[in-house]
DNA sequence: TTAGTTATTGACCGGCGGGTACAGAACTGT
DNA sequence: ACAGTTCTGTACCCGCCGGTCAATAACTAA
């Protein structure tokens, strides 16, 4: 899932996924039929360890507004920590095979719909607090959000300091 | 550069390049020193056919608000239009490349850059005018701005209707 | 015209990408 | 203990990727 993340569906050779795995070459194929096989599985992967640990954190108890400023935050800070930038796995795919496979771009599209929904829910649940404005609907505001966090991560790819990041997320975070 | 934009650069190979161009190998290669330089010219080409055209047009005389709403608008049909979605070169490139290429993601970078910078002014314009709130500086509503293009972008990759993106559109530019 | 330069063609090439085949090792249930 | 299945390692394979090269064609200047 890493090779695949920081390099691409078409960069990462099998050798690679063998000296990552350390495996020989007839376990890979005999467990994972084909290199496109273990893709699939590896972005099913990234959505449970990630996207899904995004929406968990967004249905915690507590204040809505502080949950989305933590999960932007956060999603700031690791994007730009480490020396190599690798983004999010998703919009990679996303950009690399949204001409060529409509398999893979369903599967990503499911994942950022389940975000936008989780974003409906915790807007809606921050408007009736009165944390967030009313005077737009939250499906509206979720789409701006999630839109939103998918330029952060493209952002974030070509960023040298956060600056740009925090800039945009504080005007959103004071808008909304 | 078509080629580049809608495989990447590793889902590229020459023979496609010879095979859309309809020159001779020796010929490619000695015009264009290696497949990366080819690909380095394109990157330079999408930004003045692509970049620089949205800049340009940002700087039209003309309500700033009306230009926003224009630039955004035309975006959104520009990506949805045809059944191929190649979303927009920088961000693929970005995306592909960002891990492992420098050198490319600095293009990028400054492509990011240049723009964000025609936000900046016109959002100063249209806070003249009274277009657009001035509780915020305009260098924050810029990058709100350049990340929410960005993200649009990528949702574009994956929209199979227009609505989420047009609802996005619609509450940002209600917010600014 | 002609010499010199540049452009183009298409054959050729080493290497690796993606995958198979097969022999043997390890693990099962009885 | 043993037959049957599954797992693993390695040799092997074909095709294509990225690129070179020599021969030829086209252009240029005097």
């Amino acid at each position: 899932m890493e090779l695949f993340w920081q390099k691409g569906y078409a960069g990462t050779t099998p050798q690679d996924l063998l000296d990552a795995t350390g495996i020989g070459k007839g376990s890979f194929y005999n467990h994972f039929k084909s290199k496109y096989r273990m893709f699939e599985l590896c972005l099913q992967r990234y959505r449970e360890v990630q996207a899904d640990a995004l929406i968990a954190f967004l249905k915690t108890p507590g204040s809505a507004k502080a949950k989305l400023a933590g999960a932007l935050d956060q999603l700031i800070r690791f994007d730009l920590e480490g020396p190599v930038r690798k983004g999010c796995m998703a919009v990679n795919t996303a950009a690399e095979l949204g001409a060529s496979d409509p398999s893979a771009l369903a599967t990503v599209q499911g994942m950022f719909s389940r975000t936008e929904a989780a974003f409906v829910e915790l807007i809606e649940e921050g408007q009736k607090a009165g944390e967030f404005r009313r005077d737009i609907d939250a499906a509206s505001l979720a789409s701006l959000l999630l839109t939103t966090v998918l330029g952060l991560r493209i952002a974030g790819l070509v960023a040298d300091t956060p600056d740009r990041l925090k800039r945009a997320v504080d005007a959103l975070t004071y808008l909304i």
